[in-house]
RNA sequence: GACCCCGUAGCUCAGCUGGUAGAGCACCUGACUUUUAAUCAGGGGGUCGCAGGUUCGAAUCCUGCCGGGGUCACCA
């Protein structure tokens, strides 16, 4: 089944025949670029370029751009276009005679459209409405758009016709970039985001390493995993959830410092904080603990806020977030306690369920006390944390990787940046007694065997490293897309991805030579 | 997975107490040599998400399905 072309891509179509009939190649090779839409704009002189009654001769300022015909203003003998290219719009006048015999009525005029790629050769000038331009003396088409773009005008800042479709947004990325410059500038910042995390990592000497993506045990958090298959050597694999403990190798191996970020996957459902792929920092750092960690956390996202916004106040929908250090330190309990007045510490389970259910949660019997802990630090305390918050010292049954606590028995030395409600980042001083880590993953066993899909497996190899001896390390996981939310001030985590996972659209149909041959017969 | 909202031309939308579709931009034809949401005159373009049902008649009412958004649940 063919696709059926509307009247305007037919249209353009029938253009592209035409150029091909004139020998002009719709879709040639090279361009020679030498200046960009906002360079020209900010370098333009008027003292030195531009032309004046009774001055001297202008000092002439050539170009040669290339981009997006994205508006245009014809007159007779003359017209004007917008052209875009990656830095902006500039302006280009297109006069008949300058141009080969026939080129601007027959090619320019009816040939090309909004949408197109050209190439313009010229002078930049200014306009008697006054704005900087380019004076084309050569275009050249470099590429037809077949597919009408939606066009977006604008005067004095108000837009109209915006594409607002978030699905049409989310499936054809490449439209909305092209049309929403506001979106070309998030996923900018996000890169000097990434860039200055990992500026800041190299700078102290840390060693960007890469791990398994494909892992035949997975582990380093509790999700449940995509499962896939290895043809040759015939066995299942799994994408990763996380990258720890293949970080945690190293740090045995002697690095001092590793770190990694990349892509975990984790087969859970979908929202505007959930991708089923998304980007995480990892951080392995040696002969340190969680309290160190902390300090490095703050410097490290107050850094970042203001190399990616100018300040460390950050605007995120109604709230304005402060990462300027220091942030609050608030033991877990003493969270929930100030929240809901209940101290959990050192309840039972069967306490624990009984407040839960006071305060209207449902508990079942398969939760355990760090999930019922867990359910009521999600409920009241979480959402109500905008500003970086430190929550430290979780029950070591949420934990089944994090040491100890050096004082409070049944907890760990571990804590998680809660930023605008939700988790930015998680960190703990790193298990490294083989034994105590193999007791943990047993009792992981046990619930995996009790039906919790999300318990971790059993990582023999992962042991066996241990007892070769792990230093003291701290580790940290810090969510890159959740930070890359709040940094450029979007509502939904796909805002922040470019290609978001979505359900496939209809089976896709190609639009053949057939629609050429549709515009050939609408001709007749 | 549950609930709520949405799906009409390439884009933004109107039409929805039932009488088989409209506007602006975009597109096509013509006019116009400094325009800028260019302007002026004329014109074409739609399986109204899909499939059923009710009805003499459905974009409109009902049911189911598909796709998207949001909230909840799980999770980072």
């Amino acid at each position: 089944m063919k696709r059926v072309l509307s009247e305007q891509e037919l249209e353009r179509r029938r253009a592209r025949q035409q150029l091909e009939a004139m020998g002009i190649h719709p879709y040639p090779y090279r361009w020679e670029v030498t200046a960009h839409a906002s360079e020209i704009l900010a370098s333009f002189d008027d003292a030195r370029h531009q032309p004046r009654e009774n001055g001297p001769a202008p000092e002439p300022y050539e170009v040669s751009i290339a981009g997006r015909i994205m508006t245009r203003r014809i007159m007779g003998k003359a017209a004007f276009f917008d052209l875009q290219d990656e830095t902006g719009r500039i302006q280009v006048y297109v006069r008949r005679q300058d141009l080969p015999e026939g080129f601007y009525d027959q090619v320019f005029k009816k040939l090309l459209d909004i949408g197109d790629i050209v190439g313009v050769k010229g002078y930049v000038f200014r306009t008697r409405m006054g704005e900087i331009t380019v004076h084309a003396q050569r275009l050249e088409l470099l590429a037809k758009a077949l597919r009408p773009l939606p066009v977006v005008k604008e005067q004095d800042g108000k837009v109209y016709n915006v594409v607002t479709d978030k699905e049409f947004r989310y499936r054809q990325r490449y439209v909305d970039l092209i049309i929403n410059p506001e979106v070309r500038e998030v996923f900018r910042k996000r890169a000097r985001m990434i860039t200055t995390i990992r500026r800041f990592l190299d700078e102290r000497g840390y060693l960007e390493v890469e791990t398994p993506v494909l892992q035949p045990v997975y582990g380093g958090a509790s999700a449940r995993p995509f499962i896939t298959h290895h043809n040759a050597l015939d066995m299942q694999l799994y994408l990763r959830i996380a990258d720890e403990l293949y970080l945690k190798r190293l740090i045995v191996g002697g690095y001092e410092g590793v770190y990694e970020i990349g892509k975990d996957f984790r087969n859970e459902g979908l929202s505007r904080f959930h991708n089923p792929e998304f980007t995480m920092l990892e951080l392995y750092v040696a002969y340190k603990d969680y309290y160190w960690m902390m300090d490095f956390v703050e410097e490290l996202l107050e850094h970042v806020a203001i190399e990616v916004t100018g300040s460390p106040e950050v605007q995120w929908g109604a709230h304005t977030i402060s990462f300027r250090r220091p942030w609050p330190r608030i033991p877990m309990f003493e969270a929930i306690k100030e929240r809901t007045g209940y101290d959990l510490y050192g309840k039972s389970r069967d306490e624990l369920a009984a407040i839960a259910r006071k305060l209207g949660l449902e508990i079942d019997d398969t939760m355990g006390s760090g999930k019922i802990i867990d359910e009521i630090f999600g409920e009241f305390v979480e959402p109500h944390l905008i500003q970086p918050t430190f929550i430290i010292d979780y029950p070591i049954e949420l934990s089944p990787l994090a040491k100890r606590h050096r004082e409070k028995p049944g907890l760990v030395e571990r804590f998680e940046v809660i930023v605008g409600g939700k988790e930015l980042c998680n960190a703990f001083s790193e298990l490294n007694d083989p034994d105590d880590q193999r007791a943990r993953f047993e009792e992981q066993a046990r619930l995996r065997a009790a039906g919790d899909e999300e318990a971790m497996q059993i990582d023999e190899d992962f042991l066996r490293a241990l007892e070769y001896g792990m230093p003291p390390t701290a580790g940290l996981g810090i969510g890159i897309d959740r930070l890359a939310m709040i940094l450029t001030n979007q509502p939904s985590i796909r805002d922040v991805i470019l290609f978001p996972l979505l359900r496939p659209e209809q089976p896709a149909v190609p639009a053949s030579a057939d629609g050429a041959d549709q515009a050939e017969a609408s001709e007749s």
